[in-house]
DNA sequence: GAAGTCGGTGAATCAGCAC
DNA sequence: TGTGCTGATTCACCGACTT
């Protein structure tokens, strides 16, 4: 532990090196008004790694931090860390945490036996995750942040509610939020070109929950403070920090990318989410959403193809089936071709091409982003 | 408990009344392919009610099935009905349960600590979500499912990965489903046209997940039965159901709606064909089928290695010779390679990938029975 | 300079069968 | 049950490079 802050001084905008709990408790009681988390997720993987389709090696998360002996050791870890912060947060302060499957689960128990109460569980949709190379499972597309105030009886939580409203084309913000990965100019990397740190969060993640739950001003914690995200976040948007972390290398590479970043001007501190482009509708929640029923006949506007519609969203042809495309390639006898725009239902007495359904559903979609 | 079946009998396409525990306790060991249930979610709403603006009421679960003395009370009615649902499941089915952050995490908790292991967790994004009356939180427009499998060796579980991306436009199913409430034509009503149960979740949702998860045929295991959205789906899709509730006008209803559903047809069930199960076509049957000669110089796409086709069926460079996979595998220095997309042979000139000829193999074996 | 091509990569609990 | 062989499998985005 390279630090010894007194009980009676806050160490604000510094990054302390050493164990989160143990730094924590050398903190004084009802001293922040919010806690950012981001633990390890406890992943478990296999021994023998994973290979891409062109059998290059994914780079996968195999940390020492990220090692638990058991559940139960994990359950241990995690419970005190969660005492810890609960004890620094003022009563009307709230926490968030990050995870995936792995151990959302874990987190989101301990937090409720602990006594905090959870707000919102917020679904991070990620733009382009990792696709699942053995065709196992779905695409693991999301991650989860569970918003907790500091106990039942804490009403007096912050919660930006008309601004975020007033930033989301004057619709309430939901709890799904569709944002890319930290990828690109953000990315932190090291000498070799190589990303710094395994789990880099992006910036515009840290930025809508702390927009959403804290004041200018306001002092975040992040006990596994890593790169430090969450203070060149705060930083900008003119909120204190205390970070913990306990790599040299990482505090110090946050430490450099801090002093980088300027606050912005209070009038920019609330930026419109950007408009991303167009909802993809998938042909399955076209059938989903009833527009079509699974063993209608779809036909080309001239009605010389036909194709029946199956109920998981693929077309079939005879004994063939496949998507939209692919089966409107196959009975033109073309190398490619857009399903959207070669099918028609039969509607009125009338071929009505089905990409008119994707437009109602965007329409409804355009709502939930 | 108005009913006892044999320990010997599965009771198909019924809706057994009762206590779940129980009934799943006297159905035998190891009997259903995969289990849906959406469990109580231990609400704990506020006992003064909650208006919207317009002082209107809104109608929340109150129900008496919702309640539970303690967080500990309900991790043991937790427990309880999950360790009776993985007795009965067979060693290769999986579990989906659905929940919201209330319980979400006490039954992911649980059901690890029981040595399930989660293939992925699902967001269900609700299109058209209760807004937040009081502004004090994000809208929660969003619920969980869990999907499992019996255990961490359960490897052989049902997943139609091929469908799924068929019907999402050649892209592999994420994650995170947009699907529509249970709202119109589609919600049960009673008598006086009050909504019949107040959880009735949408047949799309338990159209994908029966879609993904279990093949024609299979039993499907629902110990929350309520109005029977399982059993209507399944019996639609051609899957064979087990419902268990415990109220008898749930049931009734359950009964009387799946009556009215009729199975799609044959032609509309039939899914995809999975790659892996397509018949192995060994490289030297498209040797003897005369698509390739022996003494042939096959490349890869770009030209930059080469390799001499055996009479045998291996490929030989210099002095060593092996499969088109080894060799493929050597000369580019990896540890593995798929022959069959690496390898080319000149057709009119231009590289041609070898894996076409298995497909042009394999649909003289699929016409020649 | 613009447009197109190519390679790299992201918190991953990611095989099945014969012997 | 363990070992070893065969073989099935990727999407969105970014940056560097080519045409």
């Amino acid at each position: 532990m390279g630090f010894v802050p007194s009980a009676q001084r806050l160490p604000l905008d510094e990054v302390l090196v050493g164990d989160c709990v143990a730094a924590m408790n050398a903190l004084p009681a009802s001293s922040v008004d919010c806690v950012f988390a981001d633990p390890p997720y406890n992943l478990q993987l296999g021994t023998a790694g994973l290979l891409r389709p062109d059998q290059s090696r994914v780079d996968a998360v195999d940390d020492d931090w990220d090692k638990f002996a058991s559940l139960e050791a994990y359950d241990t870890f995690t419970r005190e860390w969660l005492s810890a912060c609960r004890r620094v947060m003022k009563p009307n302060a709230t926490l968030w945490v990050i995870g995936s499957y792995h151990n959302i689960f874990r987190v989101g128990s301990a937090l409720q036996d602990l006594g905090f109460w959870i707000l919102n569980d917020i679904v991070w949709r990620k733009a382009n995750p990792m696709p699942n190379f053995r065709g196992k499972r779905f695409t693991n597309a999301h991650e989860t942040l569970i918003w907790a105030s500091r106990s039942a009886e804490s009403k007096g939580y912050t919660f930006h509610y008309e601004a975020l409203k007033g930033g989301n084309e004057d619709l309430q913000m939901r709890s799904d939020w569709f944002i890319p990965l930290c990828t690109g100019e953000e990315r932190l990397k090291d000498a070799e070109g190589a990303k710094l740190h395994p789990t880099q969060k992006p910036e515009a993640l840290l930025a809508r929950t702390l927009l959403s739950a804290t004041n200018p001003g306001d002092v975040v914690l992040d006990p596994f403070f890593g790169t430090g995200t969450t203070g060149a976040v705060a930083k900008r948007l003119g909120r204190r920090f205390i970070g913990i972390e306990r790599e040299e290398t990482y505090a110090n590479a946050a430490r450099a990318r801090i002093a980088a970043v300027t606050q912005l001007s209070q009038a920019a501190l609330m930026l419109a989410p950007a408009k991303r482009a167009e909802p993809r509708v998938p042909f399955l929640s076209v059938i989903e959403a009833g527009h079509i029923r699974p063993g209608e006949v779809l036909t080309d506007e001239r009605r010389r193809f036909k194709a029946t519609v199956r109920p998981d969203g693929q077309l079939g042809v005879g004994p063939v089936c496949g998507s939209i495309h692919k089966i409107g390639a196959l009975v033109q006898g073309l190398p490619a071709c857009n399903g959207w725009t070669f099918w028609h239902a039969e509607r009125n007495g009338r071929p009505l091409v089905i990409d008119s359904f994707r437009e109602t559903m965007r329409g409804a979609m355009a709502s939930a982003g």
